[in-house]
DNA sequence: GACTGAATAGACCGACCGGTCTATTCAAGG
DNA sequence: CCTTGAATAGACCGGTCGGTCTATTCAGTC
């Protein structure tokens, strides 16, 4: 039995992500997925609680996918991060950079529509800036990366910054944003400094 | 005379501003500037046409308004760039977080648009990291900013950073991710090492 | 003051939007 | 089998979209 709700989450989050919300029209959903309206409207009150439905997805994808690097025992706490960058660089290379990043291109369109849309984006905004801040922590605790700006400040920062990476490499068709990036978080901002 | 080019562009940068250019009519466009529609269709050839001057338009504010801070001799550089964060923070919140950055969000959306439309605002966004490399280089040449991450890629970093903090600061409808962003900044990210 | 091209004005167009509605299919439970 | 309600299917709705078209006004020039 085919999981139809899931394959409209499915294939409206590709769309929301390469198009946008505004950009993304119901039928634009239905044709991709091959599925009828009447079963859009059966699961999904309307398209903003269908966005909502997206954002969760969305939100789950991300953090099981920066679990990978996040969370790789073979790695340290900064060559993780490293490692974070260097997927999401491939990443974009891979979808040609049509793709920013899900959470954060959502966030933007979507806080301005509605207050369950922008609450549901913020919430997933913070749950991953917390994913990064505990990977910082745990460098932090071993010695590699150095204390002074706090986990979450530090994981903000970055976060922060992981954004804008995306929008200019978007804008420019780069993966460069993002290599500039790593280097200057995995050398200047995190490292713990030998002398002090 | 009313320049009424002028006027179009102007409510069209507040409107896509607030709502996206997707989520923007041309009709809402005529009815903020009170201006019928064959005013427009006379001095754009079309909606993207009309995004295009926008864009311009939009680039040159944000290069004058960052320059107020960015180039204000009685500051220090690091100083010029604190107030640049402060300047920012009350902007969003005098707007009551329903804008972010007008050149990042129109990237955002408008990269994945067309070529014309992409092409103009990484040109935009260029230019506004550019404008603050400099300050950067101008506080590296007098001792007060670190020389270690070169002018450039420091630049690069925190104008990444502005951008992601301009979404989190809509989504959290707070300014906080902009002051965050600022302490970081201009306490660890920027400032010479007194001890090395 | 007649002429002319730029600018103003808005009715109008087909296409498409999100959403509704009715009809039909189908699998599970009695 | 028959019933039942979830799921499928898509025609259809009013409204709005970006864009076109014709008509009119207006400022400058001879």
């Amino acid at each position: 039995m085919r999981d139809t709700k899931a394959e409209l989450i499915k294939a409206g989050a590709g769309l929301f992500l390469r198009h946008s919300y505004q950009g993304t029209g119901i039928n634009d959903i239905l044709s991709a997925a091959k599925i009828p309206k009447g079963s859009f409207y059966h699961f999904f009150a309307s398209k903003e609680d269908f966005a909502l439905a997206v954002i969760a997805c969305q939100a789950e994808e991300v953090r099981a996918r920066w679990a990978v690097s996040l969370e790789d025992a073979s790695l340290s706490p900064l060559r993780r991060i490293e490692a974070l960058f260097d997927r999401g660089a491939e990443r974009l290379e891979a979808g040609r950079f049509a793709a920013g990043c899900p959470l954060g291109g959502m966030a933007q369109e979507m806080a301005g529509l509605s207050e369950p849309l922008r609450m549901a984006a913020n919430e997933a905004l913070k749950k991953v800036e917390a994913q990064l801040a505990t990977c910082v922590r745990e460098g932090q605790e071993c010695g590699e990366i150095a204390k002074t700006p706090d986990a979450a400040d530090a994981a903000r920062c970055i976060w922060f910054a992981w954004q804008g990476a995306l929008i200019a490499a978007k804008a420019a068709k780069s993966a460069d944003p993002v290599r500039d990036l790593k280097r200057i978080v995995t050398q200047y901002l995190l490292p713990a400094k030998r002398s002090a």
